[in-house]
DNA sequence: CTGTATCCAGACTGATACTG
DNA sequence: CAGTATCAGTCTGGATACAG
């Protein structure tokens, strides 16, 4: 009998693919830290997900948030090492999505 | 300045990271191809959704559905070239996870 | 066996306005 | 700059019952 999926590989794929964060991921991984940032290379998210998303990632392990108070407060989100070692996964997205997503009209930044 | 994050990756992400998708896919890589065996496959699904993602990973060309008309029927679902192509991200995913994901009490199928 | 139809509570999303 | 508060509309997802 089929086995069940692995409860782990299962909770990854969830928290990884949910809604918007692979594409948060991808941008602060692309050295997009601070929060206007992000937000410009992630099209589409308004504040209220990207917000409510960072504090999700924070929350669960894969980026601190740094805050220097100040005027302007600047905030700062950086990838933890269980973070980091998400890079083959977005690599092998990556290489995946070049052979298989059409180019967007209009080209695409990559 | 930040590049905009590949449109082409975020469709990417967006697709395989659909709820239930990544477990499925997983599911159906480990020889699960009939209906009941993937919804055995992955636990907590429901009819209603598994349908309705195995409906739309078919619309996305992610895998096939053979009707063998009869009695009882019997459906298979099969990955396609696009679909098995996704073995690598699988394989980063399920690496990642059980370096980083807790085992569950009671251990793990994996 | 392999789904579909319907209902409905709750989660999610986005716009706008506002704060420190 | 970096968000939060609020609110309303949309979508999701599961239970149940039913169909081919």
């Amino acid at each position: 009998m089929t086995r069940p999926v692995c409860t782990r590989f299962h909770a990854a794929i969830e928290l990884i693919g949910a809604r918007w964060t692979g594409a948060i991921l991808r941008a602060v991984f692309t050295d997009a830290h601070r929060y206007h940032e992000i937000k410009a290379a992630v099209p589409g998210v308004s504040d209220t997900m990207l917000a409510q998303r960072l504090r999700a990632m924070e929350a669960d392990g894969l980026l601190t948030r740094q805050v220097d108070t100040g005027t302007p407060v600047r905030v700062e989100y950086h990838l933890t090492e269980m973070g980091r070692d998400l890079a083959p996964v977005i690599d092998a997205v990556v290489a995946w999505s070049h052979r298989w997503i059409p180019i967007p009209a209009g080209g695409d930044p990559d």
